[in-house]
RNA sequence: GGGCCCAUAGCUCAGUCGGUCAGAGCGGCCGGCUCAUAACCGGCUGGUCCCUGGUUCGAACCCAGGUGGGCCUACCA
């Protein structure tokens, strides 16, 4: 009998919009299900949203609304946006709910029962101010290293100078939400350790002609073995409060961490389904030697960890099904870069929908997809052409020539194939074949390419067979020409299904097929006499304007970072004036030549500024709280030129450099890119 | 600092076991066609297979070292 297949995606984290990254890997996991289906398998698409943790909390409280109340709205949004794309999930359930809860406890009650849960104190940052213990990412401070100093960095690494470091060893740390010192506290944590799961998981890893029993990437099995060769450490599975999150039993005040009940949100809201269809839990879940259930996770490659090592021994531990594959897939990039919000390329995937439908994206994703975990590149113009040349030119036009000449010019029935096209017919039942195999690999790449194959096939016979060039006596062979034609139309939309949904029931329709366009009819031609329906539009050009649209649509909408009130006053505006009080300032671009502390002066730094065609300058500038000298070496800056020069104890300041910042330690100075030219006039 | 992965034509990508492996699609140029959504067909164009060295009769492929990029990590993995 055919195993059940389950099939996750990574659950998306219900702090904030799902942009085109999320879209990548919901398409990949959806495309797949549909193959499974289409191919005969019973096979579904469990899916909800990741609620817990920190980030919602702290955004939450941010907003004044409930953790509850953020987390039903991103539900919300996201169940319609992924909606939007065709995604075709069977639930959307979240890992806030009893299903959720019930699971979390069970592994962790069957984990604590044999001795997997051990306890013992941790010393973290703790803010008083907001009474919470403050993650790595929620401490700020100088950069510990000693040549870089930068101020206001993460407390787990420094984006300036990239060194790694802990949130303790930072300068003048400070809470990253109210800005107050935190204090070092102790906290009892329990943790699993995981290295007593260490032959269970090496079972688990070994590859399927190694007795292995789980399907990986073998860059990823790599990757994993990894960590199992070098020692597994302790998992800290708890958190403090406030935590939004599931509270353990037993330990009160001590909550679930996120990653420990995310993945159990799979199982949980396996379970909704199963009540709310009439279907039979246990066999999904409670398979652990996976005689009735494939178990597929679709995830990316920053969360391999948590699914194939954690994951795997924990449901192992709790007695649940564990995974038969994890399917990793690599980034999405926009314009070769990653998605940058300034650049206009962190596109929300609401923004792509205002403008575009989602066939194109889909397609695009699914024919740049294969089963390798490298990253993927929306390439703005390579997305163009690509949908419009193989969707439109290619597929879609194939079927417009073909029907239509069917319709208007002989009646709209359908004449048996030709024998000379018994070679293209067998290829292209062949390539259909071949596709079912690609996609149930995760290579939607290769099974589309097939697709494409077929219509250059059949484009190439109708060119040479020119049923147009027939005159009325040979109606016949015209009808068996571009019967021909409309089956070429019937396969690719077989192979194309899984991607394009709508593409295949559109067909479907036209056709009037007596069955559903899946892999076991598509290849199966419509006998003599079968009379077609009108042709509908398939796919229409994209329109490169609208593409440019969505680049300008996403560089207004994201840099609202939903303005929190600011927690600081600034002076009052000055009175109204003209741009002739503006003329009167000249200010100039000057490069930072040399930039030296002032001995005797704490405030001071002393620099060299070449000003181009004007020469050099010296400026003395208030600035030494806020920058290391070496820190504005190089940097292209706005001098006050005509200001008078002023005799300062330390020297002659000969203008000044503008910054904002309203006390010393907290002066950022202006800075221009190096594509401004010393000397010039900034107005 | 350590680990995993990636680099092939202007663009996007195939290249299995070392031996027709220098390929496809798109683009560009030239020509043909007119049923079809200015669509379709043919021909041509196009590469230092990231670099350096090694193994081999033979390397895009195997090994070593670089360069560039992605991801993870450095006592809450």
């Amino acid at each position: 009998m055919a195993k059940q297949v389950l099939v996750t995606a990574a659950l998306p984290y219900a702090n904030g919009s799902i942009h085109l990254g999320h879209v990548l890997e919901a398409v990949q996991t959806d495309v797949y299900t549909r193959a499974r289906k289409l191919a005969g398998d019973d096979c579904v698409f469990i899916w909800a949203a990741d609620t817990h943790g920190t980030p919602i909390e702290l955004r939450a409280r941010r907003e004044g609304i409930t953790p509850e109340a953020l987390i039903e709205r991103a539900w919300h949004e996201h169940r319609r946006d992924y909606g939007d794309f065709d995604i075709g999930f069977d639930i959307f359930h979240t890992t806030h709910s009893d299903e959720t809860r019930r699971h979390a406890e069970a592994i962790f009650a069957a984990m604590e029962s044999r001795g997997d849960i051990l306890s013992r104190p941790v010393e973290q940052l703790y803010c008083p101010h907001d009474q919470m213990f403050l993650p790595d990412r929620f401490v700020k401070g100088v950069c510990p290293n000693p040549k870089c100093k930068s101020p206001d960095q993460y407390g787990d690494s420094c984006e300036v100078c990239g060194s790694t470091h802990a949130p303790t060893e930072l300068g003048d740390p400070h809470c990253s939400i109210c800005g107050t010192a935190p204090e070092l506290r102790s906290s009892t944590h329990l943790f699993v350790p995981l290295a007593r799961h260490e032959a269970f998981l090496r079972q688990w890893l070994a590859p399927l002609e190694q007795g292995g029993h789980t399907e990986l990437q073998a860059s990823v099995r790599n990757y994993v073995m990894e960590w199992v060769d070098g020692g597994l450490r302790d998992w800290d599975i708890s958190r403090d409060p406030p935590y939004f999150g599931f509270e353990i039993p037993g330990h009160p005040g001590k909550f679930f961490y996120v990653w420990f009940d995310a993945p159990v949100g799979y199982i949980g809201a396996t379970e909704k389904f199963c009540r709310d269809r009439g279907l039979d839990f246990d066999a999904y879940w409670r398979d652990p030697e996976r005689a009735n259930t494939e178990l597929v996770h679709v995830i990316g490659k920053d969360i391999v960890y948590f699914h194939c090592l954690f994951w795997p021994a924990m449901l192992h531990a709790g007695g649940y099904t564990t995974p038969s594959r994890v399917h990793v897939h690599g980034w999405l990039t926009v314009a070769g870069e990653k998605m940058s919000k300034t650049r206009g390329t962190f596109v929300l995937a609401r923004t792509y929908l205002d403008h575009l439908p989602a066939d194109y994206l889909r397609y695009y994703f699914a024919s740049k997809l294969g089963g390798t975990q490298d990253d993927l590149d929306l390439n703005l113009e390579d997305f163009v052409s690509r949908c419009n040349a193989d969707l439109v030119k290619k597929t879609a036009n194939l079927a417009s020539r073909s029907c239509k000449f069917i319709t208007s010019r002989l009646g709209g029935t359908l004449g048996a194939l030709g024998d000379e096209t018994a070679e293209i017919v067998a290829a292209a039942q062949r390539r259909l074949e071949e596709a079912r195999v690609h996609y149930l690999a995760f290579e939607s790449g290769k099974a589309l390419r097939c697709a494409m194959q077929i219509a250059e096939d059949f484009n190439l016979y109708l060119t040479e067979q020119a049923p147009w060039k027939l005159g009325p006596e040979q109606a016949e062979r015209a009808r068996q020409v571009c019967s021909a034609g409309v089956y070429a139309s019937q396969v690719i939309a077989g192979i194309l299904a899984p991607v394009l949904p709508r593409w295949a029931e559109k067909v479907e329709r036209m056709l009037k097929l007596p069955h559903r366009l899946d892999f076991a009819h598509a290849g199966t031609p419509l006998g003599a006499g079968h009379v077609i329906g009108e042709y509908e539009i398939l796919a229409e050009p994209i329109d490169p304007a609208k593409v440019a649209a969505i680049i300008e649509a996403s560089k207004e909408t994201t840099p609202v970072t939903i303005a929190d009130t600011p927690a600081y006053e600034v002076e009052a505006l000055q009175p109204e004036t003209t741009i002739d009080a503006f003329a009167a300032i000249d200010l100039r671009v000057a490069k930072v030549l040399a930039c030296a502390k002032v001995d005797g002066a704490d405030k001071l730094l002393q620099l060299t500024l070449d000003v181009g065609p004007l020469g050099q300058r010296n400026v003395f500038s208030g600035i030494a709280k806020s920058y290391a000298p070496e820190q504005l070496v190089g940097k292209h800056v706005v001098l006050f030129a005509n200001l008078k020069a002023r005799k300062m104890r330390f020297g002659l300041s000969e203008g000044m450099i503008l910054a904002s910042g309203s006390t010393d330690d907290a002066v950022t100075v202006l800075e221009l890119d190096g594509r401004s030219r010393p000397g010039e006039r900034v107005s």
